[in-house]
DNA sequence: CGCATTCGTCAAACCGGTTAGATGCACGAC
DNA sequence: GTCGTGCATCTAACCGGTTTGACGAATGCG
C-alpha cells in the first residue's frame, strides 16, 4: 500500500522533487510547459502531498484545535457548542483547514495536549470556557501557539479575543422580571471559575443587590434540578429563577412543575444560550441568544489572521438578544420566536 | 522560538537520539539508569515529541477523522451529532487520540480530504450519513484507510459497522398511530440518498402500504415546514406525520399550529433522534432515541481495534427506544420522559 | 563576439522523529 | 586465554515534503 509521493510525481513528469514542489507552490518561477507536465503527472497519479511531511518541513499543520476539559456529557447537552463549531467550520471549509477536537480528562493531559499541538499538529487554538487567570494563556504564549480567546478575559494578553457582553442581557432580564413584580429573583450560575459564569453572576448580584439567592451549578441537568430544589425549599422561596444555560433551566422547570408549581404563574424561569428548541417548549423558554455561530466565525477568522501574522485585536461580537417568551410573562400571550 | 527536539534531549542526557527514542517507546532494551537519565532530561526540557515528525516516520497520526459534507447549519441544529461526538471523544480521551473534524463543501473537496487524511493525518475515519453504494467505501478501501461505517450499509465491505435497526421503531410508531385510529399517516423523510433515510422511508411505505404521503425533506427546519405545508394542503390531508428528525417535526408542528390545528387532536406528530429537549416541548414530542453516545463509543472502539489490526466486525448497537409522548397520544396524559 | 544577467531546473540539506544494522563491551563457557 | 553470546548503545538511513545555493542555457547589451 505504498502511497504515491512527490518522488513518483517527479519521475512521472521527468523532473526533480524540487521542481514539483515549486510548480505546486509557485515559490519559484517554473516554465509553463514544465508546470503543465507536473500538474498532469500529479493528476494522473492522484497525488496528494503528505500532510505530515509538509508540516514537518514547514512547521505548519493546516489545522486549528479546540481542547475541551469538559465532561463529554456536558458537550452532548450543550446548545452553544455545536453551533459554535458549525460557525468555525464554515470559515475553515473555505481553506480546507481541519479542526482538531480533543477532549481531555484532567489538567495534566490538557497541558500535554497543547504542547503536542504546538509541535506541528495545529497552527493555532481556540480557547473556550475561560477561567479567571487562565493558566492556558501564559502556556500558549510561552509555546508561541497562536490563539483566540472566546469570551470575556480580563488580564492583558497578546491574543485576539471574541468578546460578548454577558452582563447586559442579565440586567435586561432582571429588569423585565422586576417590572412584572418579582422581588425574589434567584440565579443558578455555571461554575464560577469560568469568566462568563462569573460575569453573569456578578451582573445578577449587582442588579438584585445581594447574592443570597445565587447558587452555583455546573451546566448539567442534574445540577439545575438540585439547585432548584434547594431554592424552592427556602422559607422565602424565589418567584423567578435565571439559569446560566437552557439545560439547567429546563431541568429546574420540570422539577418545579413536578412539585405542583405552575410556570410562569408561580415561578418565572429564564435560561441562557437559547437552544434551538427553547422557543418551542411549554411554556416557551425565555433565553438569551448569544449568536454562537457568529462567534465561531469571528473566532476562526481572527485565528487565521493571527496565524498569518496579523496584529491581535479584540472583536466584540454582540449578538446577544434576549428572547422574552412565555416562561417569564404574566400574560398568557407569548412572543414566540 | 526553537522548540526542544529529541536531539536536545539526547544531548542533555548524554546519549543519542536513538537511545532516547528507545527509552521512550521501549522497543529495545535500555538499561534502567540510562532510561532514568533520559526521562529526567525530557522532563527538564518539557519535551513533547513532534507529532508531524513521528507520523512521517511511522505513518500513524494518533488521530481519527470525521469528514462531513453537510451544511454547517444542519450540524448546528442536529441532535444526533453532538451526542455522537461526545461518545466518540469519551473513548478517544483514554488514549489521547485527537479527533479531526472536517466540513467540506463538495464532493471533490471531500475526496481530497480523505486522500490527505490517509497521508499520515489520520489513522482512520468514521463514516456517517451513508448513501446507498457510497463512493467513499471503495475510496477508503483503495486508500487503505481503516474506517467504521456508522449506520446501515447494504453492500459487502471489509469495514466494521455500527448498525441500528431503524425500521423497527418506524413500525412501532405506525402501529401506535394506527391503534389510535389514524389512517392517513404521512412521513417526511431525510434525503433519500442516505441509507438511514431510505430504510425509514421503506419501513414506512411497507407499513402503510403506499408512498402517497411520503415527502422528502433535508433535515432542516425550513424543509420540515415546507413539506408539512404541502401535506396539509392536500384534499385528504394526513392526520399524523412522522418526521425523520426532531427539527423538522418541530417546524412542522409550529406550522400546523399557526394554521389553527391542535396537536395532537387534529394532527399527531412524531420525530426521530430524540433531541434532549424534546421531552419538554409542548406538547412533548414523541421521538426515537437512537442512543447516539453509545453508537459513538462503539464506533470509536471498533475503529481503534481496526487500526490495531483486529478483524472487522459488525456491531449492532440497538439502543433504539421509542418515547411515546403527548404529540401522538389522544389522551391528555403524557408519558413524559 | 564576449560577458553579464536572468530564468528554469537540479542537487542536496533539512525538518524531527523511528528503526535496521553495526559495534563495543561484559560475561560465561571451553 | 579465546571465543561466542547477548545486551546496551551508536551510526546512519529513511519517512516525504520544502528550501537554499549552484549551475547550465538563453537572453540582452555593448
Amino acid at each position: 500500500m505504498s502511497r504515491t509521493t512527490i518522488a513518483d510525481v517527479a519521475r512521472e513528469a521527468g523532473v526533480t522533487k524540487a521542481t514539483v514542489s515549486h510548480a505546486m507552490s509557485g515559490k519559484r518561477p517554473i516554465s509553463d510547459d514544465t508546470r503543465a507536465k507536473v500538474l498532469a503527472a500529479a493528476e494522473r497519479l492522484n497525488w496528494v502531498p503528505s500532510q505530515s511531511a509538509r508540516s514537518l518541513a514547514t512547521q505548519t499543520a493546516n489545522a486549528i484545535a479546540v481542547v475541551l476539559a469538559r465532561d463529554p456529557e456536558v458537550i452532548a447537552n450543550d446548545s452553544f457548542f455545536p453551533a459554535f463549531i458549525a460557525g468555525v467550520e464554515s470559515v475553515l471549509a473555505e481553506t480546507e483547514t481541519a479542526l482538531i477536537l480533543q477532549v481531555v480528562p484532567d489538567r495534566a493531559a490538557e497541558e500535554r495536549a497543547y504542547r503536542a499541538l504546538s509541535h506541528g499538529r495545529a497552527d493555532g487554538a481556540l480557547l473556550l470556557d475561560l477561567r479567571t487567570d487562565d493558566w492556558r494563556v501564559p502556556l500558549l504564549e510561552e509555546l508561541g501557539l497562536p490563539a483566540v480567546l472566546v469570551g470575556a478575559y480580563e488580564q492583558p494578553t497578546r491574543f485576539s479575543c471574541v468578546r460578548t457582553d454577558d452582563a447586559e442581557p442579565v440586567r435586561e432580564i432582571i429588569a423585565h422580571l422586576r417590572a412584572q413584580g418579582h422581588e425574589r429573583i434567584a440565579h443558578v450560575s455555571g461554575p464560577l471559575e469560568y469568566v462568563h459564569s462569573r460575569v453573569r453572576a456578578d451582573a445578577y448580584t449587582d442588579a438584585v443587590g445581594t447574592d443570597a439567592l445565587l447558587r452555583e451549578g455546573d451546566f448539567t441537568a442534574a445540577s439545575g434540578r438540585a439547585r432548584t430544589a434547594e431554592l424552592l425549599a427556602l422559607a422565602d422561596r424565589p418567584t423567578a429563577v435565571l439559569y446560566s444555560n437552557d439545560t439547567m433551566a429546563i431541568a429546574g422547570l420540570s422539577y418545579a412543575r413536578s412539585n405542583g408549581l405552575s410556570i410562569p404563574r408561580d415561578l418565572a424561569i429564564a435560561g441562557f444560550d437559547d437552544d434551538h428548541l427553547s422557543a418551542h417548549l411549554s411554556p416557551a423558554l425565555t433565553s438569551v441568544s448569544s449568536g454562537p455561530a457568529a462567534r465561531g466565525r469571528a473566532a476562526a477568522r481572527l485565528l487565521q489572521a493571527d496565524i498569518l501574522g496579523a496584529e491581535p485585536r479584540t472583536e466584540v461580537v454582540n449578538c446577544n438578544v434576549v428572547h422574552f417568551r412565555e416562561s417569564t410573562s404574566t400574560s398568557t400571550e407569548s412572543t414566540n420566536r
